[in-house]
DNA sequence: TTATGTTTTCAATAAATTCTGAAACCATTG
DNA sequence: CAATGGTTTCAGAATTTATTGAAAACATAA
């Protein structure tokens, strides 16, 4: 019989759940929630296909998902002597995981602020009454974009466990 | 003629799109992130059905995404003498808006999850060999609780704008 | 009291996102 | 070389989320 679906324990279900939750928080799909939280509280590496089985989703999804958490550093591939099949593990530092998300989703747009900020910062001289006003706002998200860059390494420093 | 759409000027249009970015970033839509940026740029106090004029949302949108970004406290109503309408002015200052996001998207979930935990734990003892193993994660997982909860409150003393 | 202005609510619709699973691709085995 | 195991890709389907706009609700004016 094919390696179908595979019960997972309470215990499994629960920590799983805790991390779909926690994923859903920052915006990011179910399906990341359950790779990583799998794998989490899994005492031993794990295969694409287990996760598969596991979790009940499909091999799109499960290589998908990997990829993300990848991406994040959130997990990552681990040798498995005598398998073809590649294997995963949890990266399960805060700190990593932190660096990881902000890394990938965050620095980039806070990064890209910075120009687009560059471009439109002129655009007040136009209009005349509103200029002074415009040029004040714009001077308050330019300070708040540099708290969030240096925010993100007192994020990350604070997190040293 | 009634009070159809009104065009927006090249630099409100810019400037919403940075907010639209930036809710977008921690997973709100798009519309919250057009009226909080368009209150951001205002001059003066904008009532809903401006709001709705200048950025083409429909009266229901424009109504749930204020009730949304006054439970942030991102914005409040301000009077507005001789007017029956609503006015509302963006809060300006970083560390409230975070704040109030926090206070709202992410706290709840933090200290629901502490709840959770407590439910979990016991259950580690049901598992044999593998209950260290468990143990030491939801050990873990406690751990960054406890530190994103602290981690919070750091984030807001360190905005002080 | 009715009329009017304004906001809230919510079922229906539209848009966006996620997931599926088969085809394509790639690497290893025979 | 072909066969097999394993992963990636992606068009279409499914699901979820956001928006619409009319009805309902509410407050004020007449």
């Amino acid at each position: 019989m094919e390696n179908d679906n595979e019960p997972l324990t309470p215990i499994e279900a629960e920590v799983i759940n805790v991390f779909v939750r926690g994923v859903q928080l920052v915006g990011l799909p179910k399906s990341i929630g359950e790779i990583y939280g799998y794998l989490f509280i899994s005492p031993e590496p794990v295969s694409m296909d287990k996760i598969k089985s596991k979790l009940n989703i499909s091999v799109g999804s499960a290589s998908q998902g990997l990829r993300q958490l990848k991406s994040f550093r959130a997990i990552k591939a681990t040798y498995v002597a005598g398998e073809r099949k590649d294997y995963y593990v949890a990266e399960t530092e805060f700190r990593k995981l932190i660096y990881g998300f902000f890394n990938e989703e965050i620095k980039p747009q806070v990064d890209e602020l910075e120009q687009r900020l560059i471009h439109i910062k002129p655009m007040v001289d136009q209009y005349g009454d509103l200029s002074e006003h415009y040029k004040s706002r714009l001077d308050k998200v330019e300070r708040w974009r540099k708290l969030s860059s240096s925010l993100i390494g007192k994020v990350i420093t604070f997190v040293n466990i």
